[in-house]
RNA sequence: GCCCCUGUAGCUCAGUUGGCCAGAGCACCUGUCUUGUAAACAGGAUGUCGUCGGUUCGAUUCCGACCGGGGGCUCCA
């Protein structure tokens, strides 16, 4: 981890590492050390005065940022080296690795990368030395960095660009960086904040990974430069396990799994982004819809249906259309009125709840609904089941007074969470998504805000689950929470939404008279449990890797004969099970019992029940499991119960014989 | 929407430096075999090589546009 360490005036820090008897190399080497004002130095670095720091290893998430930022260095230098006219972009750290954007003539190409990387690999074992070098001016810079047209504008506005991820200026000082070879001669040089390793050879594995264009600085109405990805680790075993998880999330991927196992599809006849569920896909979704409509109904929600389209003027009303009108599809004009496709429901529930007085004794008064929206995602960004222009939301209102909105905000974000551990998801954090005080996009008073606020973050935090700040994250009509759920490789996936609208009540003038007769304006809280049910389901098939829970597959028990003529006994044995409400079946195909078995395997069917002449005799069946487990001789009255009890009990585990 | 890559059988993928009938494995169909826990054997059918246009004596192959897919950027009520 990380030692207490005093740097002596006129010595290194490398020095002080050296005589600590501290790593200065290997997977848990000191690469640089963080002063008393908590500011990452150098190893190089020679204070003033003594000094006391905190020696930082690669393996810590600084160390490992101060690896990847360098490593992201040698890649621009190897560009340079191959494409001497590339001009350099930024080149920060990042999750898992780095990037580094250049302006060049022709974008590059998979062997480039290839090229790069052999390149890299020359670098990194030369062993250059980065050495840290201070601007004595601004003059000084533009004329080194004339031919950087990039770095020139960076070093224009210094000023407002100090965050993480451009690395190349900032704290208050003007610095470069150059890498020297083992004579001393200086073989390149960069604009560069730092801190860098000392050498590159303590770049121990890395890899490029893919190239891509984005946009300088983040914005499209910047030239596109071309991005290079890459990856690197403390050690060549770190890198190795970091590419099997990649191998890992695409064996999960929901679109290839979708294929496999005959879920869904896309087909190009609809539309990019419009989905159909296929027979097994459908028992899916609607055991899902089944169980989140039963579970609404329990919580006091009332399920409502509306229509796919609207009349405009609807949306106007809401205020979606002046923010929004771009990513919805375009009207259809007919009888003199334009429709829109639905991109939301609140606005028709407004509706239903504006449809006679309202009493306060209906309150709080809880509308749901699986709401079919229509969103004209960019062509770009359309991704499987994750990001589609057709979703289902399992949407609900909550129309409550004022003083018990926060009540009805704890009730909800306690049932969204309930409800996604019984999906097998239980490991969340929260976010808290509030206004950018600077943004025109946002509507409503600022006590409005800081009272919706106030309400979220009290809520959320009385969960004690972690929460992350969001700020500028809002919808323009109000603040929300989100809840983030990690899948079983750890991954995050934004799910529920909870949202607090002082907004639409009053576009729509929703009232309800009170208990002294006054009339008073409901609060309106937004809820999506699993925010779409397309995504949702999408996130389980990768969570799940496709092996569904019993109560989930498609196909719970597939009864596999021996011979042919085992095949009717195993259909009284299903036939049995279905009269419980189990989806079985027997397997008639021409194949084999062994191939029998690897088909169902394939298709992770979690009961495998085989019968043979033994089973047969004895008036049992054998039981094999998903995970290859086996329970032999089960009598059938004890089998039908196993199944059901597996099945009735939603457990998200097994089954399995251990 | 922008940039790059990509589209050959239901699936995974070869292939054609422009030329007779375009290939494999799996899946599918037929037959033989009648089998105790992840692939029996033999035979067979399968494609307007994404679409439209251009170049050419000739295009699945080269060029262009469009459509779909992938990776990013931007965006995400």
């Amino acid at each position: 981890m990380s030692a207490a360490l005093v740097v002596p005036a006129g010595t290194t820090a490398a020095d002080a590492v050296a005589a600590a008897g501290l790593p200065q190399s290997g997977p848990k080497a000191i690469v640089v050390v963080r002063d008393a004002d908590g500011r990452l130095r150098d190893l190089d670095w020679s204070p003033g005065q003594d000094a006391d720091v905190e020696a930082v290893a690669i393996d810590s998430p600084d160390g490992l940022d101060v690896l990847r930022h360098s490593a992201a260095h040698v890649l621009a230098q190897a560009v340079q080296d191959i494409f001497p006219e590339a001009k350099l972009g930024i080149g920060p750290p990042i999750e898992n690795g780095f990037y580094y954007d250049f302006d060049v003539e022709k974008p590059f190409q998979p062997d480039d990368l290839a090229k790069l990387e052999k390149r890299m690999q020359e670098i990194v074992k030369a062993g250059q030395t980065f050495r840290r070098r201070e601007y004595a001016s601004l003059d000084e810079a533009r004329a080194e960095l004339a031919h950087e047209p990039y770095k020139l504008e960076l070093v224009d506005i210094k000023g407002d660009v100090d965050d993480s991820e451009v690395m190349e200026v900032g704290g208050g000082e003007l610095t470069h960086y150059d890498n020297l070879d083992r004579d001393g001669k200086r073989v390149w040089g960069d604009l560069c904040r730092g801190p860098h390793l000392p050498t590159t050879r303590l770049i121990p594995a890395f890899k490029l990974m893919r190239s891509a264009a984005a946009y300088w600085r983040g914005s499209e109405k910047n030239p596109q430069l071309q991005r290079v990805y890459g990856t690197a680790w403390p050690s060549r075993d770190e890198l190795k396990a970091y590419l099997n998880r990649l191998a890992e999330a695409e064996r999960r991927d929901h679109r290839k799994l979708g294929t496999e196992l005959d879920l869904f599809s896309f087909p190009d006849e609809i539309g990019s982004g419009l989905v159909v569920f296929h027979p097994k896909g459908g028992v899916i979704k609607r055991e899902m819809e089944d169980y989140v409509r039963a579970r609404h109904i329990e919580e006091g929600f009332q399920y409502v249906g509306t229509p796919h389209i609207s009349k405009e003027g609807l949306f106007h009303t809401s205020g979606h259309l002046p923010y929004y009108a771009d990513t919805m599809f375009p009207p259809m004009h007919m009888e003199g009125a334009d429709y829109y496709l639905k991109a939301m429901n609140c606005p028709m529930h407004n509706l239903i709840f504006r449809s006679r007085g309202r009493s306060y004794r209906e309150l709080p008064m809880r509308l749901f609904e699986f709401g079919s929206v229509y969103r004209y995602e960019k062509s770009g960004v359309v991704h499987g089941l994750t990001r589609v222009r057709g979703l289902t939301q399992d949407d609900s209102h909550s129309y409550v007074a004022p003083e018990d909105a926060p009540a009805e905000i704890k009730h909800l974000l306690n049932f969204v969470l309930s409800l996604l551990r019984d999906f097998g998801l239980d490991d969340f954090y929260l976010e808290l998504s509030t206004r950018d005080p600077k943004s025109d996009k946002f509507i409503g008073t600022d006590e409005q805000w800081a009272t919706a606020t106030e309400v979220l973050d009290r809520v959320a935090t009385e969960t004690g689950l972690e929460l992350v700040a969001d700020p500028g994250g809002a919808a323009f009509y109000g603040p929300k929470i989100s809840v983030q759920a990690r899948d079983a490789i750890g991954r995050t996936w934004q799910m529920s939404t909870i949202q607090y609208d002082f907004n639409m009540p009053a576009r729509f003038g929703l009232e309800f008279q009170a208990a002294d007769g006054s009339r008073q304006e409901p609060v309106m809280i937004h809820s999506a449990k699993f925010g779409s049910i397309e995504r949702f389901f999408g996130v389980l098939v990768e969570h799940y890797a496709g092996a569904f829970p019993a109560w989930l597959a498609p196909v719970q028990v597939v009864g596999i004969p021996i011979r042919d003529d085992h095949a009717g006994y195993l259909e009284e044995f299903v036939a049995r099970l279905r009269k419980e409400g189990i989806r079985a079946e027997v397997d008639h195909s021409t194949d084999r019992m062994q191939k029998k078995i690897r088909t169902a395997q394939q298709q992770k069917i979690p009961f495998m029940a085989i019968a043979g002449d033994d089973d047969v005799n004895g008036g049992t069946v054998s039981f094999r499991y998903r995970d290859g487990s086996q329970r032999n001789g089960v009598g059938l009255d004890e089998a039908v119960a196993h199944v059901v009890e597996v099945v009735r009990s939603r457990v998200n585990t097994g089954p399995t014989a251990e």
